[in-house]
DNA sequence: AAAATTAGTATCGTTTCGCTACTAATCTGC
DNA sequence: GCAGATTAGTAGCGAAACGATACTAATTTT
């Protein structure tokens, strides 16, 4: 029984691995690196909290030396634009340049992202349930932060709708508004919520 | 609505990404780097016609030299056994030793497997059945092959009845006799089969 | 104001890995 | 059969990735 258990969970793991490892595999297209790539990736998806350097690290699973390494490059190619940060000197924001938005249509991993299209909307969505739940588990048990979009977030409050002066929606962490565009953006600061949600697309997708 | 689908499917694609690179990140456990535990893993869960170098090669996603030299090492430490292939003099076959069955038990993507473990059994077959489909995916616009089980194989041959003379099953394309424990390995010459088939296999290894 | 913490960078050495070249065994076509 | 092509595996080189350490500068703590 338990065994039984191990046994399909090998094979999910490995399945997902191997899923990462083949549509990661064909890196260096354009004259980017795999790493290059995932920078690339990350910036053009992450909120205007988590555009730094060690958001970056951490999110791709290597220390800041690295990342600042992985970064330089991309700004010395023109791909990021590097800002100072206002509110803490020490921080600096990255940002998308034209050239790179314009390169992300040649993204190699794109395959990975039409092999998600291609499932029905359902599958797509309680896929994405099931992978931000394993997410957790092995972010807790590596004693990483998750990563996840604002619209699963304990943190999010508000309602979408405008009243005077109230922003539609606001990060209860950071204290700042967030409007529509940036609930699916990557944050930094995310944590896990909204259980009932999580539990109602999930026992709806699985009904399909 | 194109676009909503393919920004879920970009979402999804990042999940994955993410969760092979967090779980196979903590890599330098016992002494293994990154690479030779999933050189590890993969003899661990290959069926004997894919436990060949030029298959980790593939499986891996890298060049058979890569490759050839992540087995090496690991012979050299004891934890593969090489032996020549009677029927193609080229060919080499690797078995894992006792050592390395042992170390598999701290294999660092544990956490990973644990998360998959995790969810109920429902969840965990739909969510393989989908990144199989996912993969074959990916697989065919790289032009690599997938590598499944036996179970779900076009190829797979036979119903487990044993008759007089006749294996239980049998692999149809290389015309090999195969004993049930072979079912759930991993094969190079995995086909996607029939969808029917894939439920029929899938719910039968669920029950046993 | 001193000490501790945090963001980011620089540098070094190891490891990985793509690439090319090579050997040996097998397969193909004439 | 036999010459040429193909395939399995290896060797070695160079580039890239990356962990580790050390460092600067800004911020927070006490």
């Amino acid at each position: 029984m338990t065994k039984k258990r191990q046994m399909s969970g090998r094979t999910v793991a490995e399945l997902v691995t191997h899923l990462g490892r083949i549509a990661h595999g064909e890196g260096f297209v354009d004259d980017l690196t795999p790493a290059q790539w995932s920078a690339l990736r990350y910036f053009s998806g992450a909120n205007r909290f988590s555009r730094a350097p060690s958001a970056f690290a951490e999110y791709h699973g290597t220390t800041r030396g690295t990342a600042s390494q992985t970064i330089k490059s991309l700004v010395s190619q023109g791909y990021l634009i590097r800002r100072r940060s206002e509110a803490d000197g020490r921080s600096a924001h990255l940002d998308l340049t034209d050239k790179a938005k314009a390169i992300l249509a040649d993204d190699p991993s794109l395959t990975l992202m039409q092999a998600a299209g291609a499932l029905s909307t359902a599958a797509r969505r309680h896929l994405a349930n099931v992978l931000e739940r394993m997410l957790g588990h092995v972010a807790l048990e590596h004693g990483k932060r998750p990563f996840g979009m604002c619209i699963s977030c304990a943190h999010l409050k508000g309602d979408g709708c405008c009243r005077e002066g109230k922003p539609p929606y606001e990060c209860g962490f950071l204290g700042e508004p967030l409007d529509e565009a940036e609930l699916e953006q990557l944050c930094v600061n995310y944590e896990a919520g909204k259980a009932s949600a999580v539990k109602h697309a999930f026992s709806r997708a699985a009904l399909r």
